[in-house]
DNA sequence: CGCGTTTACGTCGTTCGTAACGATA
DNA sequence: TATCGTTACGAACGACGTAAACGCG
């Protein structure tokens, strides 16, 4: 048994059983792959993929536990190489992130501004998805980070740290009825208006249409967009009350919408980053962790390396206050 | 990286980081040994141990996270043999049990000879030693299954699970004084008299003492030693009144031996088989399991195999009638 | 000078890529 | 006939073992 034909079984099985499409992303030529993939079998004694004529079938079952095994290898393999180049002290390397449209657009530009600025050799790839997009990403071991709100059952491969707090603001053109009203906006006033806030998620259900429901009342959504960019379009042209994180309500947005605090109105979010915890960090991966959790300190981030369940996690948190994130994605307070 | 960089590598550390030895054991040159190590070195870019000279002289830091990774990494390639020699169907292979001498004894002859009539071509090695000496097998290891008494806390790398309840018994020469009371035999009683028992492990405390420490007694041990068959040799050379496992007390002694069952006396025991939590099971290893626990069903053998916690394996036992052991090595009766 | 590691080098087995072949839909 | 996997073969590479050199105690 080598490596390679580890290697290869794995990427014959990502690409869906074709030895093809398996050599060409492996750069290699398709008659090697096929033949490594001969010999592993043969060493072992088992089919791993049944045989269509040709072509590949299916997976056998012994093949379906024989690649779980070889995951975990080839895992530990990268650990090794991570590790290593972690002692070499080399600073360079790469860091790719799943994330939404919000933290990517209004959170992570300072965050990964200030972490180019100390690692320039690490190479950054943002990949921008749904939920359930970054949980597919984390299936295929494409990132090395994910980071949303919410969702945490999707993601259970993942070791997650709550990072910060934020509600939501409310949206609307200048000169809005809304905006006549001089005490704390209500639900009950949003209810008049259509609103125009984010597509809910495919899973978990959705904490503001939980939050009218409560109240006994429903909202009238008119339009749901994935991203608040889209949403403020919409909003501009007067068809409807935008609700977006308050990290979206840009203070550019200023001159032509008006913002409203809606602190209070709906429970409060926790956005968290996550990170396999089978995996190995490299030192720049936990500096980036500090910066976008800045309210951990070097202790908790020690401890955090040796955690290897979420109640570990999640038991250096929970008496801790996290940050609550407002407009223009600045810090404004800790949250109770 | 190769695979064989990585086992020559955990065989350099498991010998002493002697190269020349380690080399012995894979069957191979040592300057090939060496050449593997200095490779795999370079294309990680860390020392993994330190010289002296050209000897090596420690592991570095960066060496001890390698080689926990390499041991995953080996353990799950042993994995995949495995899995792939079981849908082999093939029947043989190898399976080394360490154990105490009360087990190997008294226990294990009938479950072995059951064992190797259904698996004629399978290897069995026996691997005798104290609690420690088991422990340390399980380090290296060296051993599929291990089989003790108590000392749970010594395994903590094996899911183990509980098998059967045994009490003591007492062996007296015939005429003894504590022959010709024919009350139940108690505490008091036998605390007038020299005992003969059990090396106290290491590690834990002796149910014995605290047994008699309850009433307010202090036994007389006269004489300790690790197995059975010794302390009966003692007890016949009058030293002594004998306390050791009821599965000990063997029918044959009768002859110049009485003996009397001491249950309730001190609390009962549990023996228990433990495995590798991180170790696929062979066919013939579930086998041997069932045999040496013969209470499991098949579906709890098989809730077993997805068993990965401690806590799991406790689960499916916690309602669970053990078998109790009595004299002659004979499941008497269940135990409540 | 013995012990253990590294270096040097010739041999042998393996891997790789190209090219040709076979099977399936 | 297009797609995909296997077989065939020569070139390049890498692993292994022997022999010899080196460093240390």
């Amino acid at each position: 048994m080598k490596l390679q034909q580890l290697k290869y079984l794995l990427a014959i099985f990502e690409n869906g059983l074709n030895i093809t499409a398996a050599a060409e992303r492996l750069y290699t030529s398709q008659p090697g792959v096929s033949k490594q993939l001969k010999l592993l079998e043969e060493e072992l004694g088992v089919q791993i993929f049944t045989r269509k004529g040709k072509s590949l079938g299916g997976v056998t079952p012994a093949g379906e536990r024989i690649i779980e095994r070889a995951r975990v290898i080839m895992q530990e393999v990268d650990n090794i190489r991570s590790l290593a180049a972690d002692y070499y002290e080399q600073e360079d390397g790469s860091l790719s992130i799943g994330t939404t449209h919000t933290q990517a657009r209004y959170v992570l530009p300072e965050i990964i501004a200030e972490f180019r600025k100390r690692f320039p050799n690490v190479g950054l790839n943002l990949h921008q998805g749904t939920s359930e997009q970054i949980a597919d990403m984390v299936q295929g071991n494409k990132i090395d980070f994910a980071i949303a709100t919410g969702s945490q059952h999707l993601f259970s491969d993942l070791l997650l740290v709550p990072s910060y707090h934020w509600d939501r603001s409310i949206i609307v053109p200048h000169g809005h009825p809304l905006t006549g009203i001089d005490r704390k906006i209500t639900l009950h006033d949003l209810a008049d208006y259509p609103l125009v806030t984010y597509v809910f998620s495919f899973s978990g259900e959705s904490s503001l249409k939980r939050a009218f429901a409560d109240e006994g009342l429903e909202p009238n959504v008119g339009f749901t967009a994935r991203d608040a960019d889209v949403i403020k379009t919409y909003v501009r042209m007067g068809l409807g009350v935008g609700i977006v994180a308050s990290m979206a309500a840009d203070c550019a947005d200023k001159k032509d919408l008006q913002v409203i605090d809606a602190e209070g109105l709906f429970p409060r979010s926790t956005t968290w980053i996550g990170y396999r915890r089978d995996a190995v960090m490299r030192r720049y991966m936990l500096e980036f962790l500090q910066l976008f959790a800045p309210h951990m300190e070097d202790k908790q981030l020690d401890d955090l390396r040796r955690a290897s369940t979420q109640e570990a996690v999640d038991e250096l948190f929970h008496d801790r206050q996290l940050p609550l994130r407002g407009g223009c994605g600045d810090t404004v307070t800790a949250a109770a």
